[in-house]
DNA sequence: GTCTATATTATGATAGAC
DNA sequence: GTCTATCATAATATAGAC
């Protein structure tokens, strides 16, 4: 294959995985269409059965993309040389996962869509990158609890999920949220604000606020 | 029309409306089709039309009864006589939230799958039912606030969010909970622990746990 | 009120020209 | 690799018998 084609062939499969992951974020697996995800991206929407078959394949390759970023940001978070106190770097951590998510509302969409279902995707979505995903920020939790910080009867779990729902559904919710409340959880004021609610919610107030 | 088929009508009507709440919590408005609501319902699917014109109709009554049982509690649980404190009934009324969304998950679900949306079913939601009960809650919270009990300098609308979250994402994604991590959260232990662990983060230790 | 049969549309997927 | 045309299916909604 001549060089020009390989690279609009990847070019195409890009445009398509962008567009999916936006259509499969905003509409449910059910409510996109591949017809609108071809309209997304640009191209004819034959060539979403050529490059991946069917729609459930597409599916998955636009998760595995949006997942690659977080993964890639965790992994430097959570690998980040200690700097400060265990609080100060959960802190750092709660804080980065808030931002991560106001810049990928797709990512929680798609994890609050099909974390729901009983399916298969649900359980593919759930052994390839949820349980990776929240066994890492369970040892934290669960750290916090040794340390006292959280509470020491009440399973890791439980956080787990508030810490998600906590963190998640403000953006998740963000049409309905400017409609009810006038604000928009994307304005830069109302990400730091959210994530300074969420820090300061599981972490008590940190060194800055405590001493003022 | 006789009696006997006045009462028929109206048991078919609530049949349908029972299965279509669950419905479409399991696999939102797109995922779930008219005939399979008629099959849960035991009752042939041309009767969906008859008796709710379309889909989006019998959607909208779905909700409705769905949220009537809600605002009665909330009726009942706000202005019940204010036994102790502030601290005490705040902690009343999200112990109660928390049991409330696990008894029936299908409301929660109902308001991830829609408040993430731009169309009109979101914005029937928001101002039918989402408004006057975040108004509500809203005055909780700014009652916390002014009390000491939650930050001051951030406002109201985070800790809605991140309490409808912190609340409701446990029951949401039960599913992908019992694989990731084996806990299922409707057992009645996890409900209870999920409760606290949410009342504990938002009011600080009640005076059972900090006597202890 | 309930049921069967059908019209209409939209969707996922395929076949074949270019 | 890309595009158009088309197939097959499944869904909503309707018409009309009972």
């Amino acid at each position: 294959m001549a060089r020009a084609a390989l690279r609009a062939a990847a070019d195409t499969r890009d445009l398509i995985l962008e567009a999916a992951l936006g259509a499969f974020a905003e509409k449910g697996f059910d409510g996109a269409t591949t017809r609108e995800i071809a309209g997304r991206a640009g191209v004819n929407h034959g060539l979403i059965p050529y490059y991946f078959g069917d729609k459930t394949t597409l599916w998955r390759a636009a998760v595995d993309r949006a997942f690659a970023e977080l993964e890639a940001r965790a992994r430097e978070a959570l690998e980040d040389p200690v700097i400060g106190d265990d609080r100060a770097r959960t802190g750092r951590l709660i804080r980065g996962y808030v931002r991560f998510v106001a810049q990928h509302p797709e990512f929680v969409r798609i994890m609050h869509d099909e974390g729901k279902r009983k399916g298969p995707r649900m359980r593919w979505l759930a052994d390839r990158h949820v349980k990776p995903l929240y066994g890492r920020i369970g040892e934290l939790l669960e750290r916090a609890q040794r340390r006292g910080t959280l509470p020491n009867g009440i399973p890791a779990v439980h956080y787990l999920y508030i810490l998600a729902g906590a963190a998640g559904l403000f953006f998740h919710q963000a049409e309905e949220c400017k409609r009810v409340t006038g604000v928009d959880p994307f304005d830069e004021e109302a990400v730091e604000n959210h994530a300074r609610a969420v820090e300061q919610l599981f972490l008590g107030p940190g060194r800055d606020e405590s001493s003022r």
